[in-house]
DNA sequence: CCACTTTCGCAACGCTGTTGCCAAAGTGCA
DNA sequence: TGCACTTTGGCAACAGCGTTGCGAAAGTGG
């Protein structure tokens, strides 16, 4: 996740990206390590590092705020390990969902562990204006009741920042949005920028889809899978070793207009024969069964294609009835895999934070880019 | 390519790493550079490094014999700067294409040269004992052809390994064969150690499609592309930041076996509709910009899901008759891409190494993993 | 011929993780 | 109760990385 200083694109790496890197790895895995902690020596094993490298780094950390000494784990003949945890409330991070109808916002501490929540309907052709204040107004008010007083949102220490979801094509890099399907008055609105000037902390914008795969993420231990969401629409959210893919303009995940149908019926993007069509239409009538395959289908191209671990599935959609997705996706990969000569398809999961999923992995943005901004003081 | 150290799960840095990363890009910038050369101050730039750590890592590369001075460029109004060239010879890899009826055997240098080549039937199915003698064969006939007399190929000091490549599912990390169609007989074949005892020489083994990305991505400036193969079968090599993709069991790139139409004819892996039966059909009914449009389909599946920067045709069919090809695949991403509001499609090319880019991709596969172990010393 | 620019190496430096060593804190047996 | 043993983890010295400061080398231009 925050390990970009050392290999991104291809630069050179000097001693402080070391440093960024393996502190950055040892957070990970005190975040992940969660309540019951970890031990330096477990640090050691699992970076590769030594013992006495782990210490000075967990020193530093420790002197930061962000991680503390929490009992100790039951001697094996020896002295005891000193357990390690992560400081919950040295960091915190809002993750906002923007839906076409609905708003979500959501407080949650550097361990993930979500604090405060906010729910409210919304509607994406106010306008601009309309919108950003509405999110604004959620923002401080989830801040102001969870953490105390205080004036400016700034003024909250350990408030690292705001991730924001939303649906449809945008600029990641830029958080620029390229379309909202339906909505054209927020073509090119610079929505990271118009936030963060609103807000004064820091402002991060990705697809919903993406957000979600980056919650769920962590903890992923570097594997790969694709994050299904059946919403409104239908979109995926690609991990690949660890990371999140997002493509050359930020814009892969573009799951649900695969041509899974050739000269099929028009789907509303202009193609014909596109997935979220046929999924969607089977929804419509009812037959969720048919929805299930023939998303299936489309989640065993993907499998194909790249080789994950494994298949979340998430969204409205699947979240109303979980069962026969869940079915018809394994099946239609097991059958794949049997193809193929393998013994067993891949796993396929309904996501368990289920609805929070999207504004939860928007906070998980902030956290994993940031987090580490200050362990480097 | 090389940093795999740096990064590769979730390791941490040391010192030896940092080192091994920057010599490698530096490496790889070199290789790059070719006959040309790059100055100091350029690798600087590109590296992000400062001047004085490039003469210190170039230092060690020239001292091992990698790297030399070659002349100077122009003035700009002082010292003028002195340019650095690999020495191409100080390194030689063979990459060997094993395909149903033919063998191809290349010798590259450093630079990536083709120094030489040999050619010839086979037999895939004449059995584990006879492919082998024939490969050895091969490989030692052209390795003693240009690099002089030996007795043992190890003996030749600047031969860093041999690279395989062969259609079909197959384990990379282990060299360990699953199953090459219409060939039973080699299912679970240790290709990579039988190759290594009877060489004498490092050896790695991998899909064809996939050497031909490690080819194609030398030079690619850590970007993103797709290189479509139709030969025999239809699969893909993928690289996604610069590195080429194989997953989680090294199986992907299935772009044939993609359905990209529901309750379509069957396909011999017992699927329907999948892209490879019908394009093939296609071609055999003599339907080439049929067959195309089906590709450029599936292509549209892939950079809509990837969001990669380009795509590039090869294989046999391909290579027959490549302006339909080319044509058919553009015109589907150029469609897909003014659906998205984008200005023009990404960018389509055929292979320019034309049918030997598996062969110098297997090469390759050693240079980049195997070059720097000598670096290192 | 001299001033200026630019390249590039030497030496000292700061910082990284590593190594060698020892104190601390347990267990287990006599 | 005491002693031997095991295991953890900090202190200090160290090797090695890229960085900084500075000066020599090698050109251009007036």
């Amino acid at each position: 996740m925050s390990e970009d200083r050392v290999d991104s694109g291809r630069a050179g790496a000097n001693l402080g990206a070391v440093r960024s890197h393996n502190s950055a790895l040892v957070l990970d895995l005190l975040r992940r390590a969660g309540t019951e902690g970890v031990s330096r020596l477990e640090l050691a094993e699992r970076t590769g590092l030594t013992p006495q490298a782990v210490s000075k780094i967990t020193g530093r950390l420790r002197e930061a705020g962000l991680a503390a000494e929490a009992g100790r784990r039951a001697s094996t003949g020896g002295k005891p390990r000193t357990v390690l945890r992560l400081v919950p409330e040295a960091g915190h991070a809002v993750g906002v969902q923007l839906d076409r109808d609905a708003l979500r916002v959501v407080l949650v501490r550097l361990d993930g562990a979500v604090v405060g929540e906010r729910c409210g309907e919304l509607d994406l052709g106010a306008g601009a204006e309309a919108v950003l204040g509405v999110v604004v107004e959620a923002v401080t008010g989830l801040v102001r009741s969870c953490l105390g007083p205080f004036g400016e949102l700034a003024e909250v220490g350990s408030l690292l920042g705001v991730g924001v979801a939303l649906p449809g094509p945008l600029d990641h890099v830029r958080g620029v949005l390229h379309r909202v399907t339906g909505f054209p008055e927020w073509d090119g609105f610079p929505l990271r920028d118009a936030l963060r000037g609103r807000l004064g902390v820091p402002v991060v914008v990705d697809k919903d889809t993406n957000a979600a795969a980056v919650g769920l993420a962590v903890g992923g231990a570097g594997g790969s899978f694709a994050y299904l969401h059946l919403g409104t629409g239908l979109g995926a959210g690609l991990v690949i070793g660890g990371r999140v893919h997002r493509g050359a303009r930020t814009g892969a995940g573009e799951f649900g207009h695969q041509v899974v149908q050739l000269d099929g019926p028009r789907c509303e993007c202009g193609d014909r024969g596109c997935l979220e069509a046929l999924c969607l239409a089977a929804v419509a009538r009812g037959e969720v069964e048919a929805a299930a395959r023939v998303l299936g289908v489309g989640a065993g191209n993907l499998v194909g294609l790249l080789d994950i671990d494994r298949v979340l599935l998430g969204g409205r959609t699947v979240l109303a009835d979980p069962g026969p997705f869940v079915r018809g996706v394994a099946a239609q990969l097991a059958a794949r895999a049997r193809r193929e000569g393998l013994r067993e398809g891949i796993a396929v999961e309904v996501v368990r934070q289920g609805e929070r999923v999207v504004a939860r992995g928007a906070a998980e943005m902030v956290l994993g880019a940031g987090v580490f901004a200050r362990g480097e003081a």
